[in-house]
DNA sequence: CGGTTTTTGGACTTGCAGGTCCATTTTTGC
DNA sequence: GCAAAAATGGACCTGCAAGTCCAAAAACCG
């Protein structure tokens, strides 16, 4: 049932894929026509529904997939290596950079608002992103309880999920005012938070926590 | 320059908006169209471009600007009362409640994402609305710092901002996974690490903490 | 009352963007 | 090299939803 697809086919397809997911990036979904896109990919309208017969909807569907694939990628080695308090700096700044540099365009924001509610598609994609999102986070923390850096006592996914909720939230409010001030609160306040649950145990235990040249937020 | 209103004209404007407002957040924003609206709210479309003739953007502004003032009053009278771990609680109780009832209809999240681009008044109306309900939050921060029950080292613009962005990525999973989930771990977890710093400020100077009840999240 | 302004209804126009179709060219695989 | 399949270009169609216009009804106000 897959289509056979030439090796210039397949240039083609991705060419249109990433020249459309650019387009919106810059100028919001519902502003974008297909024409835009064809003349920013240098397509013909023949060529776009060979290649996505179901029209403008399957378009946008393989942009958001294509977007959300990269959300993730690009906070990567990062995302998968919360093994330590710096490792976890590193992919705090690499989100923050991120984000300051991609400002008011979020390729997402908009494709849940206009496909999310139409296409089911669409919440799915967002949906699995969020989901493989925070299960990454969540094995970070679960990686750092087993090295006692963040107390047992914590519910890992949990924290995952309100670490998750504070990205996004954060993002969304650079939506709005076009600063990185809430992602930062939110990032730096929660994983504070994390860190202080293991030095609490520790003092019920020993009295004194390891000094690692960490000393809060900011 | 405001245009003469009758009682009569007064009651249909805002007929018109709030009938728009239910429309959008039944179906979302972009599904809406005016033919609809008129349906909706039995009126004609010489009415709607005699309040309106700026057409739908302006209507579109006006049901962004009476959403966003319904989310701040959904809070009261708990927002502007932060002065007591009950109160927090019972504020908490309340959000959580109002965007369960909510679900996947979010009036706001498509007015940012439609008209926000287009149009700078929506950006506008969206930061307002931001801006009212992080300073409700540090107010009451602040005044939990007053008593004592929120360590003094805090920042309470930070740790409003913090929570803030925890809302707002709560509600935004909510959008995609139908579930209050992220949204009551953000709200628990920053609230608890507020309640957190008191404690262990209380630790360094009495090495006991008050009991007033509340043991954690969940 | 009566003139004026506001409110209302609905037929009509218009532009445009998504989608269809097919003829032509290029690539593929043998 | 040649038939089949894929890729491309672009003219054309179509429906729809925003916006226009005006005439009739109702409300206002001295």
């Amino acid at each position: 049932m897959t289509r056979a697809l030439t090796r210039k086919g397949e240039a083609t397809r991705a060419r249109i894929v990433a020249g459309a997911a650019a387009e919106i990036r810059e100028r919001g979904v519902d502003e974008v026509r297909l024409e835009d896109v064809m003349a920013h990919t240098g397509t013909s309208k023949g060529q776009l529904f060979h290649y996505f017969p179901d029209g403008k909807e399957e378009l946008l569907l393989a942009v958001a997939q294509h977007e959300a694939d990269q959300v993730l990628l690009d906070q990567e080695p990062m995302l998968s290596n919360l093994t330590s308090w710096p490792a976890w700096l590193a992919w705090r700044e690499r989100l923050i950079e991120r984000y300051r540099a991609q400002g008011v365009k979020c390729p997402l924001n908009g494709l849940l608002g206009q496909t999310g509610r139409r296409a089911p598609g669409a919440q799915a994609i967002v949906t699995g992103l969020m989901w493989r999102w925070q299960n990454a986070i969540a094995d970070g923390v679960r990686h750092m309880q087993s090295t006692g850096d963040i107390s047992g006592d914590v519910d890992a996914d949990r924290a995952a999920a309100a670490l998750l909720a504070g990205i996004q939230g954060g993002v969304l409010l650079l939506l709005s005012t076009g600063k990185t001030d809430h992602l930062e609160a939110a990032l730096d306040l929660t994983i504070d938070s994390l860190r202080a649950s293991a030095r609490t145990q520790t003092w019920q235990v020993t009295t004194t926590s390891p000094g690692d040249g960490y000393a809060g937020s900011r």
